[in-house]
DNA sequence: GCAATTATTATTCGTTTGTATAACAATTCA
DNA sequence: TGAATTGTTATACAAACGAATAATAATTGC
């Protein structure tokens, strides 16, 4: 609680100088644990309520701060939802890697893994199904948010085209470079599309 | 033109109570032409600048017409946008069926032609891609799209699968209705997919 | 332990949004 | 031809938005 201390704030009733309202308490966090957490907020608002309706202020009320803080760690609102996307983009690739790293080193198994990883759990949730929904049309008017995504579009059919390669290799047999860039293109398409 | 009459509307200079103030002219349409130009029009903004740029006054001004309007045709934003999407459901299945039907009547070429046209355009082009990535958010929070969302892809799959049990009888094969729901299924993700 | 710094809350601002209402004008019908 | 109807424009409005600024309090460094 605090007292009412500023002039342009007290009411005409001299009474209600003496008011004390309520402040928000707060704890003060590191920069990097508060960008995490704004960040983090972000992508669960745009999760549940769609990107139209993840406002600055619903982000807040997610993160348990007040609206202005976002724009002390934040130049903009399309600024955060940008190192939204990228949070997404990476813990995506990460998990993908993850999946295939922790199989036993034999190609076939490990390409295996890694389809099986992307058309399951976690990688392919409700949530990151919404995500993907929200992100999707804010990809085509950002030329930042653009960009992070052929990136992340292209690791991800390097890391295809590599473990194809190998377990082509594996089975004895010899592929060309567009081939296996073909391959990749379409490994992806099908992914996808389930 | 038209005279400044209003009382509310009088400046305090009595010599602008004279001037004369340009009104935008217009055509009188039927009831049937103005709804489809407005479903167009909405049809055009979400290709355009995206389901999150397509207000209402970014719509009348594609239509031609001032925002008002649009609340003598559709009781709200929502109800127009729900309309532009059973639209532009009914287009995507309808030039389906036209590619399907010119074909010559052989089921091997019929499904075929399908799957072609579900690749190519007109169906997919920029146009219609951009318009099911501004569509597919809303389709997660509105009941009413949802619907719409489900018996389109309902009425495709069952295409699908008519499709497909024809070309396999002509191959002579025989096949259970439980694999040609997975087939038609399957034929769905792969198109999507790419 | 006090002054400086800055993370955080509180408040304000100008704009845009969807919608509601009022004014106007083209058409219809007697 | 003129009064009623209604399609259309013009205006108004409250709420919500992103952003900016002001006030406050926790921390840091001396």
């Amino acid at each position: 609680m605090y007292r009412l201390r500023r002039r342009t704030d007290l009411p005409n009733w001299s009474d209600l100088a003496r008011m004390t309202i309520a402040r928000k308490a707060f704890r003060r966090e590191g920069e990097d644990i508060r960008r995490m957490e704004l960040v983090q907020a972000t992508l669960s608002c745009i999760a549940q309520l769609g990107m139209e309706r993840t406002t600055v202020r619903e982000i807040a009320i997610k993160a348990g701060v007040t609206p202005g803080l976002i724009r002390h760690y934040f130049t903009s609102k399309d600024e955060l939802v940008l190192a939204a996307y990228v949070y997404y983009v990476d813990q995506l690739s990460e998990q993908s890697r993850e999946a295939v790293a922790s199989t036993v080193d034999e190609p076939i198994l490990r390409l295996s893994a890694f389809i099986t990883a992307n058309l399951s759990a976690p990688i392919v949730d409700r949530t990151n199904l919404s995500l993907w929904a929200g992100f999707i049309e804010a990809i085509r008017f950002s030329k930042a948010m653009a960009e992070v995504h052929r990136d992340g579009y292209m690791d991800y059919r390097n890391d295809a085209e590599t473990l194809i390669a190998n377990a082509l290799k594996a089975k004895g047999r010899r592929v060309s470079k567009s081939h296996l860039r073909r391959h990749g293109i379409a490994l992806n398409a099908i992914i996808d599309g389930l």
